[in-house]
DNA sequence: CTGAAAGCGCTAACAG
DNA sequence: CTGTTAGCGCTTTCAG
């Protein structure tokens, strides 16, 4: 029996035995749907020949190319992904994972930046993006992703604990591609910033303006933040002097507890010259901590951060930081993944960090 | 001819069709997939009784049920489920769409606040969201993303110059919800915060610590912050103060061109004894820019953001601002969009705005 | 309670 | 160059 298309259904030759159905999901409610089939009716010719026009084939002639695509346009149709998805066993979604940092969404506006880059990189190449959290424990949901078929691979931005986890999918042969810390036993493909360098540079930086006791503030069990404080501690060898491990103030990226740090550190008469932190959102917080303690940025305690965030040269004094070059993190990561999906050999990439001088620690 | 499971294929009565195939696109590659026909041949049972037994329902008896459900567990098996809304003619996914400020990413905290209450109210339905960013000039992906099947309804975030397209969008029936500003002749639901009650709190504010010269920083033509803008001139009228155009200074959200702004004014000697900035990523930018010209905030310009970002309660002085809940944000986004897919009539949500006190405009 | 059969909307061999 | 045909992997009648 010929297809039936839905808006002339032709002389019926047997019982129809289109039932009820009663439709679970979120779309087409109401709303009519032309498809392949009514165009194909319309236009006179079967549904071959609109698919093959509207997915621009050289098959077909010029003219009948441009009549279809202008009557199928001129009836809003659009080719329904999921069936042609089905049909050509893949999809054209990559899923997008984002570690939340505590309970929050993340708030830090580098992830944006990282974000916004990697919707660019896949926009460029025609594939959607799935966005999703990743909750604390429900790690089943990467598995999930891939194995369902919504997404043909997985950026994950960020790692903290879940290095282990990200190897075991590496070594099922998962699609993906991690932002982080290239850590040496990773199975995984990783883009990131040159985290040890970006350390080094900030702190030889302090070192030469004449700091000695330079604080470092961020959470040394996230991978990218330990390989910055390795290059800080090298700068200091390198400078001669020796890492006071109570200078190291370890705590969650973005976590709002600076306040009660600084405040404690100088009821303590704690001495400190200079802070390098792991985060310019972490930085312009010790910028308004200490003016409010009456301690002057740069004068009394110098200040670096990290990441070059768009208010990093609008808070007064201006923070110095090291910049990633997000816009090509986003590149990379996507260029990386279907590196992995097609099978190429795993492959990892350091984004180069660069100190960027402002008045904060001038 | 019956269907041919993958792994043991029966005796071919016929000779087999299944022929090349080039697989165009990202999943499968390599990857040895499991599918339903095979996990009911190795239970024993029709495929029927497996989909069945994996959506749990009733009808299959709780042994048979976990039986099968361990067995998929054991293989890693998922449900497809491109194949299964086909079948099920919808999808389980919502687009949500983020309209570029200019040509960069936007980097306003605040969108990444809406963002994740959105995220987080549509993980607990179990929905996803494919995230799109508006480019300038390529509204028909909006049009694309619902055709073609790929998602079920739209989150618009911003409304920006594209109000009428949305109204036309709306006139189509389109499933969708804006956040934004609830226009009089909006045809679409809105979702938004009390602008124009958040605009009045803060400059009534600002007037009854004495302020009589308010500055007005924001957008105009953008729908929230000409109601922000409307508020303002509410209060200053209520207060018996004409409003000054010289006061209003319009420019795009996060736009940096705010020092530039200060300094014009400073350097003309131009008057303002308080400014209300329409975000406080420009507001904090606004007190780096008086802090450098040795402006005192609060004693000599009093200031009060918009968005009670993270940061706020971390600058020094503390932010003054008018906070919008963002959690209800992303449920009320979602619960109406469901609405509007279900064919309930259209309705929206105006959030309420609260003036958070802070040290900038005390 | 279970299986056979039909078919979601599309694409790609294959044979004209 | 074009149509016919056979499914992609799943769900849901319908008939046991």
């Amino acid at each position: 029996m010929p297809n039936l298309p839905r808006t002339k259904p032709p002389v019926i030759l047997a019982p129809t035995k289109t039932a009820p159905l009663v439709t679970t999901g979120l779309a087409n409610k109401g709303r009519p749907r032309v498809q392949m089939a009514d165009i194909a009716h319309m236009a006179g010719v079967s549904a071959s020949t609109v698919s093959r026009a509207l997915s621009g084939s050289p098959l077909i002639p010029e003219a009948t190319r441009t009549r279809i695509a202008e009557l199928a346009r001129s009836l809003n149709y659009r080719v329904n992904i999921g069936a042609a998805n089905l049909r050509k066993r893949g999809v054209q979604t990559i899923g997008v994972v984002i570690l939340g940092d505590n309970e929050q969404m993340i708030s830090d506006p580098f992830l944006l930046s990282i974000l916004g880059s990697v919707a660019d990189a896949l926009d460029e190449r025609g594939v959607s993006l799935l966005l999703t959290r990743l909750k604390k424990d429900r790690q089943h949901v990467l598995t999930d992703l891939v194995e369902s078929g919504q997404v043909g691979g997985l950026i994950v931005v960020g790692q903290l604990t879940l290095h282990e986890h990200l190897n075991e999918l590496a070594r099922q042969g998962f699609p993906m591609v991690v932002w982080g810390a290239n850590l040496p036993d990773a199975l995984y493909p990783v883009v990131g910033g040159d985290n040890a360098m970006g350390g080094f540079l900030a702190t030889q930086h302090l070192i030469e303006h004449g700091c000695r006791r330079i604080a470092f503030f961020g959470d040394i069990s996230h991978p990218e933040a330990a390989l910055r404080y390795q290059g800080y501690t090298r700068a200091l060898l390198e400078a001669g002097i020796e890492p006071d491990p109570n200078l190291l103030q370890s705590f969650l990226f973005g976590d709002s507890r600076v306040r009660g740090v600084i405040n404690h550190w100088l009821d303590q008469q704690f001495s400190f010259d200079a802070i390098f932190a792991s985060s310019d959102v972490t930085a312009i917080s010790l910028i308004g901590t200490l003016t409010e303690r009456n301690i002057a940025v740069p004068s009394q305690v110098r200040l670096v951060g990290y990441d070059d965030i768009a208010l990093a040269q609008n808070v007064h004094p201006t923070l110095s930081t090291i910049r990633q070059p997000t816009h090509e993190a986003g590149r990379a990561l996507v260029d990386l993944l279907f590196d992995a999906i097609a099978g190429q050999p795993r492959r990892s990439v350091v984004l180069p960090a660069s100190l960027i001088v402002r008045e904060s620690s001038a």
